[in-house]
RNA sequence: GCCGCUGUGGUGAAAUUGGCAGACACAAGGGACUUAAAAUCCCUCGGUAGCAAUACCGUGCCGGUCCGAGUCCGGCCAGCGGCACCA
């Protein structure tokens, strides 16, 4: 018998979906288990050598769960809403449903040939209107909770998307998507209140098992600082207020800097004696892209307002404001108090202007450069505050500003709103419209889904509008309200907005009243293994966790947080080392792997290539060790004996690789797990024969990394009834886990002399008496005074000796 | 600058609480089988010296704790990821 991958694989992939073995049941006395991997963007270049990777380690886990006995939720869907696929379509004269669709049907065909045990009946699609008709549903519910709002501001907008993006989405300056450039354009758009839930989204980290990097990354993202707001009149007469996290330094304060589009220089603006001189430099910044303004970080830039001065509410001196494009207008009140002796920017910016620098908390040279510690200084030229510690200043500052009704304490966080709103045409419509008389207005729940139009031309606009608004017959329509003449809203919904709840509708795909039923989201949830990747930490990830606790709010979800445990994969890389892509020409097809290979090799491989955690270069070369490993494990039907049981001399090696599989498996350390069968396939080869008992369990316990080949194998040798899919996980025993005999190491003075075979279980006085027996370590010490006497049981002894 | 992570053979990598560094593979070299090649099987495989037994060195660098350090502590260096004028 020869090992054919081709004829088994497609073999076995019809005959699970046809008994439908991996559907999950919503009614089932079993536990339940819910697996989950981040659902693809159906892209035009197909599968990726990494989709897998997260794919394969799931289902190990699902297939495992399976046998041990749960009901296993382990779904697949498509986020296919984006700008690729609208590009594609506008660029060759399709609709980019039709695109949509194309591109489906290849990751469905590729997805299936490598074995993974999705449950296919439960298949959503983020484009479908019986889909998307949820998605508009709980942006209803956010908009009229307040926590949807349409504002005219500055957005990022990308120069070649022609289109918004979300401040998560602009990395370095440029488009995430694309790489193009983004400057800021003033525009009225969606914003979803994701700054509500800031501290909430940090606080319930303690409630999930996340990795640490995850948590940090988030924590790090929402940006929380505590600090205190400080009220400082002006000779203006009014009042300019200051977000600081030093309010301990107030006395050191000998400026003010106001960001360029504070509200407050225009109502100075007249008695502002250099007010042209602002007015450009506010034209200046304006000018500028965040990109331009981070380049030149370096370079502090500012004007004074001649005029108007500031007065420091704890010594009542009047001290110059600024403004410079260093203070930014969407942080704090954008409007900061200086202190040069202790802030770095604000040291850099009082030496270019020749302003004075006042040492408040002593342990520095605040001439030479700002002294920031807070852990150390103690305060001076603070009148109340003399003599105290950085924190005991903070503290009773705090509480003096509030009594005079001066200042308070504040929490601010650097998290933004999120920009809902796209110009593009492939997105869901968002359901609303806009009265003239009653303002915006939501949809009746009963008109949705609201369907995207056919359009002619899906080509984004120049002036910033989304290709909807040509759509006059879709546009004007009757305000719900008044009945009378309104327009709908012409944008659309982001990428990210199917993604955030997904998960929720695998539960109850079917569902036509709800996104899914009460029951089954009760059953369900939370997910209970999440696995995705770094780069989702702060966009998909934390929208969806902030959908999720909004839902929670309203009553519609039963748990706080939606992922109970969330892990994630490192890169695949191209042999180079590289990232793979097309330009670097280091792809690597996974069709031609699973054609050469077969999917069982394919998937091992994945899983052996390395610490799932980390990036892992490609290895053509390598992938043949597992193939060998298929076949070495094939072959062992040439060598079935009538023995029964599983033979003493390897009982010890099943019942540690038992033990070993299945720990690994759950500490995502897929490489160790598949050497440890390697290992006992060796062993098992090297002696010559197999029982069926063993290649029984040697088969389930290999069934959910290399489910074809296994199921073949049970199926040729009758290893038993059903499927090798269906049976139990094999258990072990701690008690036969240990050798009876071990090899132990003898050390004199920490140096490896011999070896020696013992029993396991030998005492300590006996392992050292064996030991000091040996020739060479006598030799060794008999000139010598014996300090100490170490022995680790089954590891080794060590005789220290002088 | 801040936060997080990583550094081990020719390569991918292993190594419970500190306890025999390099498991399991790949590549390479040698051998068997073959007319030959592929495949398969067997042997060698961190470095230096040695015919060998063996000895010494070896987990980015320097130092410390300890009978014993890849692992713990202190100080560096290099690389990766995230954030970044956030007051």
């Amino acid at each position: 018998m020869k090992y054919d991958h081709k004829q088994m694989e497609k073999k076995w992939q019809d005959k699970w979906e046809e008994t439908g073995v991996f559907h999950a049941s919503n009614t089932s006395e079993k536990p339940k288990y819910y697996a989950l991997i981040e659902f693809p963007y159906p892209s035009g270049q197909g599968l990726h050598v990494g989709h897998p990777r997260s794919y394969t380690a799931l289902d190990i886990v699902a297939r495992k769960r399976r046998l041990q006995g749960y009901n296993v939720l382990y779904p697949i869907g498509w986020d296919a809403f984006g700008l690729p696929t609208e590009n594609f379509a506008i660029k060759n004269h399709v609709h980019p449903a039709e695109v949509t669709k194309k591109n489906i049907a290849r990751f469905k065909q590729q997805l299936q040939s490598l074995g993974i045990s999705f449950d296919w009946s439960r298949e959503i699609n983020t484009t479908d209107p019986e889909y998307y008709k949820w998605t508009q549903w709980i942006f209803l519910q956010l908009f009229k909770h307040g926590l949807a709002y349409k504002k005219e501001m500055a957005v990022n907008w990308c120069t070649s998307c022609k289109c918004v993006l979300a401040n998560e989405e602009v990395v370095n300056g440029v488009c995430e998507r694309c790489g193009h450039e983004v400057v800021r354009k003033v525009k009225s758009q969606w914003m979803l209140k994701i700054t509500e839930y800031a501290q909430r989204l940090i606080d319930d980290l303690d409630l999930v098992d996340y990795p640490d990097r995850v948590k940090a990354q988030q924590i790090n993202w929402i940006g929380r600082s505590t600090g205190a707001e400080v009220d400082f009149k002006t000779t203006a007469g009014d009042t300019l207020t200051v977000y600081t996290t030093r309010p301990d330094t107030l006395y050191g304060a000998t400026y003010m800097v106001v960001s360029p589009e504070h509200p407050l220089i225009e109502k100075w603006a007249d008695s502002l004696g250099n007010l042209d001189e602002v007015r450009a430099y506010q034209a200046e910044a304006a000018k500028k892209s965040d990109f331009e303004r981070t380049e030149v970080a370096k370079d502090k830039t500012g004007v004074r307002l001649n005029g108007v001065a500031a007065v420091n509410p704890v010594n009542g001196r009047e001290i110059p404001i600024f403004i410079s494009d260093y203070v930014l207008v969407s942080y704090g009140t954008g409007a900061i108090m200086a202190v040069p002796a202790h802030d770095t920017r604000d040291w850099e910016f009082a030496q270019k202007f020749g302003l004075p620098i006042i040492e408040v908390v002593k342990g520095g040279d605040v001439q030479k450069e700002a002294f920031t510690d807070c852990a150390t200084g103690i305060m001076v030229n603070s009148g109340i505050l003399d003599g105290l510690s950085v924190e005991e200043a903070k503290k009773k500052i705090t509480e003096y500003l509030a009594e005079k009704g001066i200042g308070r304490p504040k929490v601010n966080f650097k998290l933004r709103d999120w920009v809902f709103s796209r110009q593009r045409y492939w997105g869901e419509p968002i359901p609303i419209v806009y009265c003239e008389k009653c303002g915006y207005v939501a949809l009746p729940e009963s008109e949705l889904p609201l369907r995207l139009p056919q359009v002619k031309s899906y080509e984004p606009t120049d002036n910033g509008e989304s290709p909807l608004a040509h759509m006059t017959d879709w546009v004007e329509t009757t305000c719900p309200h008044c009945g009378g003449k309104a327009r709908r809203e012409t944008d659309t919904m982001p990428q990210w907005a199917g993604s955030s709840w997904y998960f929720l509708r695998y539960m109850d795909p079917h569902n036509g009243e709800a996104f899914a039923g009460k029951e089954a989201l009760k059953y369900w949830a939370p997910v209970d293994w999440y696995n995705g990747g770094m780069e989702h930490t702060t966009l998909h990830l934390l929208y969806s966790r902030f959908w999720y606790k909004f839902l929670y709010d309203i009553g519609a979800v039963p748990t706080r947080e939606p992922y109970a445990k969330r892990t994630s994969h490192g890169m695949i890389l191209g042999e180079n080392g590289e990232k793979m892509s097309k330009s670097r020409g280091n792809v690597v097809n996974p069709d031609e792997i699973v054609d050469e290979y077969g999917a069982d090799t394919m998937r091992l491989y994945e899983m052996f290539i390395g610490d799932f955690e980390k990036a892992a270069p490609w290895s053509s070369a390598g992938i043949k060790g597992c193939r060998r490993f298929v076949e070495r494990y094939w072959n062992l039907q040439n060598i079935v004996s009538t023995e029964k049981g599983v033979r003493k001399n390897l009982e010890t090696s099943f019942h540690k690789t038992i033990k070993k599989v299945g720990e690994d498996i759950e500490n995502l350390k897929y490489n160790t797990a598949i050497a440890a069968m390697m290992a006992l396939l060796n062993e098992i080869s090297d002696s010559g024969s197999v029982t069926k008992d063993e290649l029984k369990i040697f088969t389930v316990l290999l069934n959910p990394f290399a489910p074809h080949v296994t199921e073949e194998v049970w199926e040729a040798q009758k290893l038993g009834g059903g499927l090798a899919c269906q049976q139990e996980w094999p258990a072990y025993d701690e008690a036969k886990c240990k050798d009876a005999s071990v090899e132990i190491a003898v050390q004199v003075n920490g140096k490896v002399r011999a070896r020696l075979n013992v029993s396991a279980d030998i005492a300590k006085e006996d392992a050292i008496a064996a030991a000091k027996a040996e020739n060479k370590i006598a030799g060794e010490i008999s000139d010598k005074k014996i300090v100490k006497e170490i022995y680790v049981p089954g590891k080794l002894v060590n005789i220290v000796a002088k």
